[in-house]
DNA sequence: AAATTAGGTCTATTAGGATAGACTATAGAA
DNA sequence: TTCTATAGTCTATCCTAATAGACCTAATTT
């Protein structure tokens, strides 16, 4: 779903609501100054883009998010494996390991993940 | 690395490239005109650019790529793990599997991947 | 000799993401 | 009643990736 795309200051944005949800709008702006360096007419342009989108939402200047943060993480994960592997994820694992090493215990982990997508 | 990092356009060149190099320079712009709908200047204006950082080169009229397909893939794949996943493997797979089921034939592929990584 | 083709460069222009300035309305404090 | 803080909109501007038009030189072809 396109709708899950963020572009990069948008998605530093949302991370913050995502850390800080539910957040008064205002407070929000602090935070975007702070952490971003934005003007207050920034973060409103981009909340209100977000919100347009049906990313966010900004009720009575509370701001939450209505699309979760799982949901983005899945769509990245997939569009990269879409983009530059053809879809397939033992490519991505292969290109993503490359030389490097595991350990035996991040192998465990590896496999019990890989275990449950099998049930 | 910064080096491998491609925009979009490029990196829909580059695959083209990557498909069928060694390639003569204007049959490339053949090429990117009927796959891309670039005209001449816009292909070598991109292949001078991706030139100019090492990635690609242009010898006698004949393309070729420094920068090999495996190692952008390699650098996409370590990218969004980073952004997204705090460079954490496990939570980019179960981020990528989510409700997805997948076969015991896929499992056992991957799961072999992983012991390769532990050698 | 004139026209065409190969192989490029250089300098725009365009499009859209990132960022912000100016302005507005309202509620409450001084 | 004036001042300040809250909450926000609307319209730019800035930057840069994406794209291309005009122009150039050296071989060939006609």
């Amino acid at each position: 779903m396109e709708k899950f795309k963020l572009y990069d200051a948008e998605y530093k944005f949302a991370n913050i609501i995502w850390n800080n949800e539910p957040i008064n709008s205002t407070k929000l702006v602090h935070v975007c100054a702070d952490k971003l360096g934005w003007k207050k007419s920034t973060t409103y342009t981009v909340l209100k883009k977000l919100c347009d989108r049906g990313i966010l939402q900004n009720q009575e200047a509370v701001v939450t998010a209505i699309v979760k943060r799982e949901d983005v993480q899945k769509y990245e994960s997939n569009a990269v494996v879409e983009k530059s592997f053809q879809g397939s994820l033992p490519k991505f694992l292969t290109a993503f390991l490359g030389e490097r090493k595991i350990t035996e215990q991040e192998a465990e982990e590896l496999k019990h993940i890989i275990e449950e997508a099998t049930k």
